[in-house]
DNA sequence: TTTGCTATTGATAATAGTTATCTTCACAAT
DNA sequence: ATTGTGAAGATAACTATTATCAATAGCAAA
């Protein structure tokens, strides 16, 4: 299991409460929020965390591999507690954020780096589309 | 051939020489400017043309499906004259920004909504890693 | 446990890309 | 030619993010 502590205190970060409580809010959430999401959720529990401190604790996990920020078109970033590469899926109605299996994606990347000469470190899928949901909505909700 | 003056008629906007100038270098460049690189190559031509025009004539290109808008994950968006959706990418070293050849991703975008019960409408794939002139840079150049 | 160092917090100012506002201008239709 | 309207240009406003800085708190050493 991964234990967050032990790495900010192996690579010469402080443990803070702030710190723990935006990497938990995190790690338990599959909606991949953004970083005034993070802030206003944060709030009731507590209340007197800045908005400046979630960014900069969104930083260090950064650096540290343990986050990563998803840009999906919208004029602000997600955060996903998940760091390894995958895809993600927005759906253009609700702006839901949602993960995609990735194992179809495996010989994309040896392809891609054939095609182009590059030395592939890194890649960003987004797809958009409707989800489930709203297709449903869709049909029953507008005659 | 595309005809930027027909379609800027037939949707009723009009057909302005800052417009022409926004599109013509846009789609004469493989290098995917952002709008204050647009905004530069435009002074020397256009010396009274404002950053303003310039972003609101790529804005009336969206509109009308004209161009893309891309984020490599700089804090500004490149356009490409390219509308049709297609994947691009970035080296890390010198921030060039390219096409990728999308033939590979036909059965891709297939696998994706089956998988995930989204009806897709896009999509937006991104690549990183070292491009072969800044990996040939990289053996030569540090010792 | 106490002390002292220093990273971190919280509040807020600054930054930068983009958008909105508003006045003036250009062009098309009458 | 005149008039109406969309567009241009200049600049203010907006917003997510980053930088600044004094006060605080984590943590290592005594």
């Amino acid at each position: 299991m991964f234990d967050l502590i032990r790495v900010l205190k192996e690579k010469g970060y402080k443990v803070t409460p702030q710190r723990i409580a935006v990497y938990d809010l995190l790690k338990g959430t599959k909606e991949h929020p953004s970083a005034d999401m993070l802030y206003n959720k944060l709030q009731p529990l507590y209340p007197t965390m800045s908005l400046a401190t979630v960014y900069k604790s969104l930083e260090v996990f950064k650096e540290l591999g343990l986050v990563q920020e998803l840009n999906v078109g919208e004029d602000k970033f997600r955060y996903d507690a998940n760091a390894r590469q995958h895809p993600h899926i927005t759906c253009s109605c609700c702006g839901k954020v949602e993960d995609v299996d990735d194992e179809m994606f495996f010989d994309l990347l040896e392809q891609v780096s054939q095609k182009t000469g590059y030395e592939l470190v890194n890649q960003k899928l987004y797809f958009f589309g409707y989800c489930p949901q709203c297709q449903k909505n869709k049909v029953s909700g507008v005659s």
